[in-house]
DNA sequence: GTTCTATCTGAACGTTTGTTCAGATACGAT
DNA sequence: ATCGTATCTGAACAAACGTTCAGATAGAAC
């Protein structure tokens, strides 16, 4: 046997980002195989490699492109004006955005180690472009006398921290809706750094 | 050869189970072998069956013990008076105990997935019975109208989130004390909760 | 000094790992 | 209908995996 039949690489290609994704944020990128992920596929093993040079760079893909997404995506977002009404924006942003892709965020997170050092610090420099662009906020606010906070930096931290555990209670239809979560956040994120 | 000079399980056995939570943390569960524990070690992969049945229980044991250190830690503070001063007990103490142990921390957040369905459900049963200390808190200073909170559920889970966000970049001996460190969270979670 | 046992070695086991590749077949263009 | 190429199979590779165990030696007890 040989080429199968329907096969095509422009359908082939994204199941088998899908399948390894979904595997690596639930068992973790050491813990699956080539193989698991080609059964899900439908395909032997080294039909992955038409795709993909080697394992190590489906991760970091997958890593990669969810960041660019991310950072993309803020960008997107137009400015509110005051400091206060950015905060809120971008606190609404996260939460969503986040929520909308929980196996990319959980990935993005736990399997920082299993990159190559090259990779890691590609990921780095994004995720860290993405905390400047809170820490800018909160900078803005300091300097207008809205906020008080004693380390922006530390702050900037500890609110993504605050946001990110979302992602391990919120489940869509739950005793919650996105609003009231979206609602409940700000308000601890808003006490938290008002002036 | 044999059994080797100076060997002995008291020796032996402690210092498999730093190795393994060591490289654990560094590299995750399922990334690491038996051999690369037993060779930190210094000692043959067999070896290491003398002190653990499995591989499992090597990871299993690490964050039981680690969970229940943790919750025999905690009650032996002794309260505070005022609901709002045993929060900030707890602040102080949840901070300064996790950075005493962040391999054991960041283990028990991250391998828990690669626990069997039963271990799995031990350790679950610890972390709530620690969050629930923390939900009682709040729950006290909620009924006495100390403080505001919509749900505090949810301010349970987003305090923790928010106080573990300190373990992924506080280093000791940087440019903050531990004091500073306590004190900055301190204020961010008494404004994100106070009536 | 002898005996008993705790401790470790070294080899072996069957599986699984990531990756490669020659060959086979289906698709797309002509 | 024919041809070129995109796509996949199936087998193979060496290496690494968790685990077991018979045999050997060191330490402890007497």
């Amino acid at each position: 046997m040989a080429r199968t039949q329907g096969s095509h690489s422009d359908i082939t290609g994204p199941r088998i980002r899908e399948a390894a994704l979904g595997l690596f944020a639930r068992h973790g990128y050491a813990a699956v195989s080539m193989r698991q992920i080609a059964k899900e596929v439908g395909v032997q093993a080294g039909a992955l490699y038409n795709y993909t040079p080697d394992k190590q760079s489906l991760l970091f893909r997958l890593m990669r492109d969810h960041m660019q997404d991310l950072l993309a995506a803020y960008k997107a977002l137009e400015d509110g004006g005051d400091p206060q009404d950015t905060l809120r924006r971008f606190v609404g942003f996260h939460i969503r955005f986040h929520l909308q892709r929980p196996d990319e965020v959980f990935i993005a997170y736990m399997e920082l180690r299993n990159l190559t050092p090259d990779n890691f610090a590609e990921i780095e420099d994004l995720r860290r472009a993405y905390e400047n662009s809170l820490e800018g906020i909160l900078n803005n606010g300091q300097k207008v006398g809205l906020f008080s906070i004693s380390d922006t930096k530390i702050a900037t931290l500890a609110v993504i921290a605050m946001l990110n555990g979302v992602m391990t209670w919120y489940r869509a239809g739950g005793r919650l809706s996105l609003d009231e979560v979206e609602q409940i956040y700000w308000d601890m994120v808003r006490r938290a750094v008002t002036a």
